[in-house]
DNA sequence: ATTCTATACATAGCATTACAATGCATTGCT
DNA sequence: AGCAATGCATTGTAATGCTATGTATAGAAT
């Protein structure tokens, strides 16, 4: 497979950068959003996002904080730094060539784009 | 996850699918037809796709049989069936749903489908 | 004729990954 | 005080695609 086999077996991963690009924000504000964003097309599980956060985080690619105003909940919020911007630029694209390459497949001819 | 799992861990199901839809065809081949349709995205391995044709056979999705003129190589064709034409139907919709989700969270918006 | 390459089907074992299940702690509401 | 929602986190499991490997045939090259 050309398209690395991250992509193939689920997007979540640039989903998840997807959504920090915006802003910074902590996991469960992102399972939130995430399923806002989609239209209750992803909900993710904690199963499923912490592990990546922490992935993402050893990798670089992310930082983590805690933060909150005094007195109330501290929360961890996770930041996209530069490492983390550039990879998702490139899996952007590869999101793009996967996308239309499984479109000629199954409609056997280039995308309409309708 | 609304999406099927099967759908998120990979479309390699309903991309084989979609080609036994056009014609019967063999697991070489198919792997060779699958490389030239996605423009050499997809490059399947025996390992791959063999394990997943005969799920589909177990599952009465597809019918296989042998058959080669006299003389020449016998190759082991599958075609998809009544039941199988159903299935894909189901998971080219889940395709369009996935595809547009992921594309609002990637651009923040709806896709204007460049 | 023999060697090599492409063709062709097939399986075992491994790594990845999303999820279910669970645990624990805090906050806000009644 | 009790309860639901919020919030972070881990463990175990099942699914799935890949690597590696095995076997065998057809056709081309030497």
């Amino acid at each position: 497979m050309k398209v690395s086999k991250e992509l193939l077996k689920g997007s979540t991963v640039i989903l998840v950068l997807s959504l920090l690009e915006r802003e910074p924000m902590y996991g469960y504000q992102m399972i939130k959003e995430m399923e806002k964003q989609s239209n209750g097309v992803f909900v993710l599980k904690e199963g499923t996002l912490y592990p990546i956060l922490h992935a993402l985080e050893a990798n670089g690619m992310i930082v983590s904080y805690w933060w909150g105003n005094e007195g109330t909940r501290q929360r961890k919020y996770y930041r996209i730094i530069n490492k983390g911007k550039q990879y998702l630029k490139e899996k952007r694209k590869e999101w793009e060539t996967f996308r239309s390459a499984v479109d000629k497949v199954l409609t056997g001819e280039v995308c309409t784009c309708s």
